[in-house]
DNA sequence: CGATTCTGCAA
DNA sequence: TATTGCAGAATCG
């Protein structure tokens, strides 16, 4: 049988605005209704296969409903701009998929859908109707579904109604649901119905006496007496309810079907429609190929492939006159070509060929990295040079722009910066994503089994993106007062970064080994006994199984749940410590089989073969805070705060004849919010040199500075870095296990006796609204939508993040300045001694044995130098023949 | 097989 | 329902 959905549009709509958060695109436009809207009807669609489908909307005038009653919907405010303006939008995709709209003036949509589902019916069509409006229920039947999408934790669920499920949920059946809303009354649509009666009275009425009319009739025998006399003394205004509560099944709207059926919804015109609203997951179920061609000034047709030794030439002196141009090297782990762009008209793909050698090409690379008469705009420089990392390719970073990290200056909080969103953002140009010119699912494809045209194209296109956005970007650094952020920071980082993952740190393999066997052994002894004490074995790993053996095979009492079951984590299982003793097992078994997966294996597999070092790398442009992040594997999160744990970091060492030298900040975030807030019980402590945390213990908790217990100090410690987070009261409660009660009081006093952070934290948040990003020190951004949100959960993580990124991302800022500083100081001193790794407040260098000292006070003096403020900046240096040796 | 969830490690 | 990250294992679709 042919199916058709029909769609209540507003109702879909409004659903889809309040159940996602705003979104914008480029242009400024909302599109969260819009986008949420198509997600579930291309549900829908995927799941009924639906030949047909009509969209019905109502029409903003007064319907036959208010006729008869005034006041009918009386109480509707109306909709906040930010989803009025997706009406339109939605309508217009839904024109250009060439889905049937309705609308019919005089009526409702409800009306024109109980009128096409009837219509429908007749014809033999199988119809589902898609709202979030129960109203519709009545219109159920046999072939007639309801469906209506209820945003659960998990995703969206559908709820699914025929005649049978109404009468399963609401006792009555679909007609006789009307005479129940005729009672009940409806207050968002200000039908009035009975007074004194709500839902239950009027389904157990109803039930018994089958309609308003009939119920008048009995009305002697209707109980409550109460409901009996009401709806004697309002029998007319029942009556009218019902009426309102009636949806039209006989309005004056054909079923065309022709009009109605589905057919190429995905077609060039949506496609470049998806494109700009930026639903960048809906484009997946496009496909086609995309005529990008008509492009007023980027045109593929001037994308040139060079395989010929003197057009190569011509180029490159073409480029000695340039002062910017842009390079791409193309390749994934070896260089199949560059490409290259030096003028708004053309661009050139360069591979290695017949009449060019690879020698060749590097050798200009090489030419073009060290000369210092002209900007040279590249994206993600140091991904770039990986590609030619043992070519001996030297550089000179200050004549290099890269996009990459320009982009993320401009929006730290983007996942990625590609071409195709760079062109999009700051060139309105609509281009090809890599996706679409080489196909998709190509993790696995390897660049080089690609079509040579193909590749021209993908070159060429990222490499005049990136040559006309370095102008657009460049001045936005300017307007946006980030000049000096990029160049003097991010920029010369490149280098140091490069650097760093390049010598990588040397790991002691087969104490790794070692390490990694003695946890099995344990593991293997607790498994045994864990099994033995549920009585069974099963997959300790999995929390589903594990939930299941603690909450069900032994009963121990639920405390939390997640949205898929039991929660079996850790502050969990500490409540349940006492009740059986198979639980300090699971929490060792936890503890080691972590150590042995993440950091015993994981670090084993990441060794590099020819030098025994592991070369993690570090990303500049992930976190949204400014900070460094570090991958495969990330070293920023190696264990030690355990002594079990803390042992891995025997496998790091030095080279033979080297010691590390190891420095960290002491407490740069709290040293921050000091001089950020300029307090002046902060500023003092810090420059008395004193426990802050006994500190802030003495004045929460009211006890003279001598007198503060270790518990009073360590709970201090916790409400400081509250603070540093955004602090909330629910958050430090949980932290602590206390009330929220109590939670609210240590906040409250901590504010009391620290003003200025409180009016430091009310300006930041302030400032951020206003401005609608966060900035740092040195006038890195943050962007806060979520400022803006009407949903208070979200707009409380906004204002968390006002709070917290200044201070994480000044902390960022400095001690990047310290990275090249340090960098800096030992390549101008010819030492041997370099920077490998850097966690976040601290600098990790191998340094010869030789050099110890000098590399200690270099380390001192410039991450103390990096930069001035109210407070000292307080160094630890540790040196060490491993990291573990230098706490 | 890729995406998502839960868990836990660091500053 | 505390900030920023990354990763392994299980599980989902």
């Amino acid at each position: 049988m042919s199916k058709i959905l029909l769609v209540d549009g507003h109702s879909i709509l409004n659903r889809a605005f309040y159940g996602l958060p705003l979104l914008t695109n480029n242009e400024g436009l909302h599109t969260n209704a819009v986008y949420g809207f198509l997600n579930i009807l291309f549900k829908i669609l995927d799941e009924e296969k639906s030949e047909y489908a009509i969209v019905a909307f109502d029409v903003s005038q007064p319907t036959f409903r208010h006729e008869m009653f005034e006041e009918y919907k009386g109480t509707r405010k109306g909709m906040p701009d930010e989803l009025r303006e997706q009406v339109p939008i939605i309508k217009e995709v839904l024109k250009t998929m060439g889905v049937n709209i309705l609308e019919c003036p005089g009526f409702e949509a409800d009306d024109i859908i109980g009128t096409i589902a009837a219509k429908g019916e007749e014809k033999g069509l199988e119809v589902s109707i898609l709202s979030g409006d129960r109203d519709l229920l009545q219109l159920a039947t046999d072939v007639v579904k309801i469906r209506i999408p209820k945003t659960k934790k998990g995703g969206t669920e559908i709820e699914n109604y025929n005649s049978e499920e109404v009468l399963a949920k609401y006792e009555v059946n679909p007609k006789e649901y009307i005479d129940v809303k005729g009672l009940m009354g409806d207050p968002s649509d200000n039908i009035p119905g009975v007074p004194g009666i709500g839902e239950k009275t009027a389904v157990k009425i109803i039930k018994e006496y089958k309609s308003i009319e009939n119920a008048y009739e009995n009305i002697d025998k209707v109980k409550p007496a109460r409901a009996a006399n009401n709806l004697k003394e309002f029998y007319d205004q029942a009556l009218l309810s019902k009426k309102l509560a009636t949806i039209k099944v006989d309005c004056d709207v054909d079923l065309d079907l022709e009009c109605s059926k589905l057919s190429n919804l995905f077609n060039e015109e949506t496609y470049k429609l998806f494109k700009r609203l930026e639903f960048k997951t809906l484009l997946t179920r496009f496909n086609f190929e995309v005529d990008y061609n008509n492009l007023k000034d980027l045109n593929k047709d001037n994308f040139n492939c060079i395989k010929n030794s003197d057009d190569f030439k011509n180029i490159k002196k073409a480029i000695c006159e340039q002062e910017v141009i842009s390079i791409t090297l193309i390749g994934q782990d070896s260089l199949l070509g560059i490409s290259l762009c030096y003028g708004e008209e053309s661009a050139y793909y360069i591979p290695i060929s017949l009449d060019i050698s690879e020698d060749d090409i590097i050798c200009y690379i090489n030419e073009l990295f060290l000369q210092d008469n002209k900007k040279i705009v590249v994206h993600n420089l140091k991904k770039q040079l990986q590609l030619v990392k043992n070519k001996g390719i030297q550089f000179n970073i200050h004549s290099f722009f890269d996009t990459h990290l320009a982009a993320y200056l401009c929006n730290p909080s983007k996942e990625t910066y590609n071409y195709d969103e760079l062109a999009n953002e700051f060139l309105s140009l609509l281009v090809p994503s890599e996706e679409e010119l080489l196909g998709k699912g190509r993790t696995k494809k390897l660049l080089n089994t690609i079509l040579e045209d193909d590749l021209v194209n993908f070159a060429c296109y990222q490499t005049s993106i990136f040559y006309k956005a370095y102008e657009v970007l460049n001045s936005k650094l300017e307007t946006e007062k980030m000049k000096e952020l990029f160049y003097n920071i991010e920029m010369p980082l490149v280098e140091v970064l490069y650097e760093m993952e390049q010598l990588g740190i040397k790991i002691d393999s087969n104490a790794l080994k070692e390490y990694g066997n003695r946890l099995l052994e344990r593991i293997t002894e607790l498994e045994e006994e864990i099994f033995n004490l549920a009585g069974e074995t099963f997959n300790i790993n999995s929390p589903k199984q594990l939930g299941e053996i603690l909450f069900e095979k032994l009963e121990l009492p639920t405390a939390k749940k997640t949205k898929t079951g039991y929660s079996t984590a850790q502050d969990v299982l500490e409540k349940l410590v006492d009740k059986h003793p198979i639980i300090n097992l699971i929490t060792e078994y936890r503890h080691l089989v972590k150590l042995k997966s993440t950091y015993a294996d994981g670090l084993f597999d990441c060794i590099c073969q020819e030098d025994n070092r592991i070369h993690s790398q570090f990303n500049q442009t992930i976190t949204a805070t400014g900070r460094i992040s570090s991958t495969e594997p990330n070293l920023q999160n190696i264990p030690i705060k355990l002594e079990l744990g803390r042992e891995i970091r025997k496998v790091f060492v030095p080279e033979e004849g080297y010691s590390f030298v190891d420095a960290d900040y002491s407490q740069i975030e709290l040293r921050l919010l000091a001089h950020l807030s300029q307090d002046d019980k902060l500023i003092d402590a810090y420059k008395n040199n004193q426990d802050i945390h006994r500190l802030t213990a003495s004045q929460v908790f009211h006890t003279p500075f001598e007198e503060v217990t270790s518990l009073q100090r360590s709970n201090a410690k916790a409400v400081n870095f509250g603070i540093v987070y955004g602090i909330s009261a629910f958050g430090l409660s949980q932290d602590l296990n206390i009330t929220r009660k109590e939670a609210d009081t240590y906040i409250n006093n901590y504010f009391d006796k620290y003003p200025s952070v409180k009016i430091f934290l009310e300006n930041t948040i302030r400032l951020a609204k206003e401005r609608g990003f966060a900035v740092t020190m040195f006038n890195r951004r943050r962007l806060i939508p979520e400022l803006q949100s009407k949903n208070f959960m979200q707009r409380s993580f906004g204002e968390r993040v006002a709070m917290n990124s200044p201070i994480q991302g000044s902390a960022a800022d400095i001690i990047k300045i310290a990275m090249i500083k340090v960098h800096n100081k030992l390549k101008e001193l010819n030492l041997k001694s370099r920077l490998i790794l850097q966690v976040h407040d601290e600098l990790l260098i191998e340094a010869h044995n030789s050099e110890i000292e000098q590399v200690k006070t270099i380390l001192i003096s410039e991450m103390e130098r990096a930069v001035e403020l109210s407070v000292p900046l307080d160094i630890d240096v540790n040196v060490g023949k491993s990291w573990y040796e230098t706490k």
